[in-house]
DNA sequence: CAATCCGGCGTACAACTGTACACTTAACTA
DNA sequence: TAGTTAAGTGTACAGTTGTACGCCGGATTG
């Protein structure tokens, strides 16, 4: 049975998430989108919200699984794309890059709100991009010799670096954006190198 | 003259802003501040707000002007202290953290409301962190001989990274807080030794 | 077919918001 | 000392918010 009713709850419980993300702007962040507004945009009475979501915060945390799907898209596609072109890092800035774009609103409240509201939306925000750095520590442990400290360190430099820019990028005129990129490719080779270097100096003393 | 009426006057506008700084929690952010909240907690009727600022981004512009103050008193006292102990890596990020923790909120703003708030107030805080970039840009370029893109795109990681090292301590336990410095240490390292290596590899090639 | 379920609606209310306006009253000025 | 200035007050109003409650009517179920 395809259940005519939950395909339409579906369908307005959608329209309801889409309705909230198109209302994260530059300007207008999660913890003052109203209740109202939301229900507004998506089309339904204000009371109807409560039939999909107990809470603004529910419909936030829901958010933030979209986020989490979206990221873990993105690195699938870095990492085909990587092993297709090689070029890690330049490859891995291009396709954060236009995720960011083409997501915008979902990486706005990634990128925006992971300091700044409830402690469950923060926390949830934190998961997602904890997720984000370890499994770039993994990739790093499986590549080369560092100890995992060394490889976290590093995994999440990168990912400090990288989501900045990312954030930066979101309201930028496009030329300013692409030096920005440029710039961040380099403070990624910076980092790369010296913990390379680094780390072969330990290892020779040791 | 002393003026006792300005005196007074500047003494409530003084209350309006540390009733306005004292409000912004994790939780909490500037922008979903209200006027009244702040007038309540100054002691002054919501309207006598209106005779100190014409607005509440008005108010937003003056804290982060607070803010520049603030970082630059922490710079200069980074500068002494790095004369005196030198290790600078070190010192720096001990006393960036020391100032994070002593002015919890101003830094609260100045780091959680860089992005998702209005215009004005968004582009004075991008602008006290550019300040804070450039001067370190100055600083490497007098101390070694990068280009000055090279020093501003260093400069930037460096204070990427300590930022946000600086957002996420502000409510961390101590604990959690000293591995954080830690890692955030051999980051900066990373990236000063990275940077280091390639100039003096490009200077070899070229 | 009858009974039930349930997504959506409209009304209603109390709480809160920003701010316009007219006022008091203490400090300043001439 | 008389007149003016301006910080602070209280009242008032229109707008918004979240949400409790009861109802409708089509889908679902037996």
């Amino acid at each position: 049975m395809a259940g005519a009713r939950a395909i339409q709850k579906e369908k307005t419980r959608q329209a309801i998430i889409e309705a909230a993300l198109s209302q994260l702007t530059a300007e207008h962040g999660f913890s003052n989108l109203s209740l109202r507004e939301v229900a507004r945009e998506a089309g339904i009475a204000p009371t109807s919200f409560y039939r999909h979501f107990s809470d603004m915060e529910e419909l936030g945390l829901t958010l933030v699984d979209e986020c989490g799907v979206t990221l873990r898209q993105l690195m699938r596609k870095a990492r085909k794309r990587i092993e297709k072109k090689g070029s890690i890092i330049n490859t891995s800035v291009e396709t954060f890059m236009e995720f960011t774009q083409q997501n915008a609103n979902i990486f706005r409240l990634l990128l925006r709100e992971r300091s700044g509201t409830s402690t469950a939306f923060r926390d949830a925000i934190l998961r997602e991009i904890n997720h984000f750095k370890d499994e770039l520590t993994d990739y790093l442990l499986n590549e080369s010799d560092y100890d995992h400290d060394t490889a976290y360190a590093l995994a999440e430099g990168l990912v400090t670096l990288v989501f900045n820019a990312g954030a930066d990028v979101l309201d930028l005129p496009a030329k300013k954006s692409r030096l920005l990129k440029q710039r961040l490719i380099r403070q990624l080779q910076f980092i790369v190198i010296g913990a390379a270097v680094i780390h072969k100096k330990e290892q020779n003393d040791g």
